[in-house]
DNA sequence: TGACCATATGTTCATTTGCACATATGATTT
DNA sequence: AAATCATATGTGCAAATGAACATATGGTCA
């Protein structure tokens, strides 16, 4: 592939597990290249500027082995909503619902586009089955992350939170003139 | 809390959601409180060094909440282990069988944590609130991640990759000479 | 006595990454 | 004719981040 083709590759294939913007892809692609792992060879189009087609060499695949030997630690959970949810007390809880509710709606469009995918997917193949696996745990990411901001939005309704007004500790009075 | 303390913090505590190493987190103090956003209080200790010791101040206070306004993207997964899976046909299955029964250990070994943390922890506040659902997404996560990890174990047994031997393309013999 | 550990704070360096900028071709739209 | 868009490749700059290094105190253990 080009670089171009690979940028457009992962914002629609590969993007949830795994993405790079354009630029970066190019920096990648100049260092496999130089570390021979990778060929290049510019295709000239009429109408269109040139590409440059990269390929994998068989020092390439041999590297690639390699790599999949290598251990991987699991992606490390890194949000900031939580953070706010963390430290609740102090926070606007009327734009964060706002939040959770557009949260909400994003995943639960990803999870009817995975599902349409994966409907659409039969593991015929080794490849096959291990991109099933991969879209399976996309599936089940946004299915939880959905459900639980449905929960959470609850959780955090104005006649949920009632239930602490005067009860122990209540901060930050909710739904009042601070809210713009 | 210092530096020192913070860094045990996010060890402890928030380190499903967010996390620093600490020199981050002594690089980050300096920044705030040269913002004016915290206050700093050196504390002398008998038998140790030092500690200094950082409060909120109300512009702190003013920042946070206006940060709690400001959108938030869904933490973007990244994980290289689905990228293994998606060129599967490449890889080395059976160092991929170790890693993912590694990773399934982990994956319970959290779930129980978070578990038995959630099971002693009541709502009795706006914050307890937020940490419970915080902690609720945590346990969701590594719920789902270790079921995931089992079934595709599953998948990738030498009984269930049997059933392509001969059909379609089968790219890598399985099982062979090859690995180590 | 020497090594190591827990406490405590910081700096230096390299890598990764994204954003913005830069350039160029030719087709399509206004 | 001008503006915009899709195609295509790249560079410069800054921020975030982690690993390693650096320093210092005093207790514990061999």
């Amino acid at each position: 592939m080009s670089g171009y083709d690979l940028a457009k590759h992962f914002d629609e294939t590969i993007g949830f597990f795994w993405r790079a913007t354009h630029s970066q892809i190019y920096r990648e692609l100049s260092k496999l290249k130089e570390r021979g792992l990778i060929s290049a060879e510019e295709i000239h189009q009429r109408g269109k500027p040139n590409r440059i087609v990269y390929s994998i060499t068989d020092a390439g695949r041999d590297a690639l082995l390699a790599w999949s030997r290598q251990p991987t630690a699991p992606d490390p959970v890194k949000d900031d909503f939580l953070v706010k949810l963390y430290g609740l007390e102090h926070m606007d809880i009327e734009t964060l619902r706002e939040h959770l509710t557009q949260r909400m709606e994003g995943h639960r469009d990803r999870l009817a586009k995975f599902s349409e995918i994966a409907g659409n997917m039969q593991p015929t193949s080794l490849g096959q089955l291990g991109r099933l696996r991969g879209l399976e745990i996309g599936l089940r990411y946004e299915r939880e992350w959905a459900e639980w901001c449905e929960e959470t939005l609850d959780a955090l309704s104005a006649k949920s939170l009632v239930a602490f007004e005067g009860v122990i500790d209540f901060p930050a009075k909710v739904s009042e003139g601070e809210s713009k």
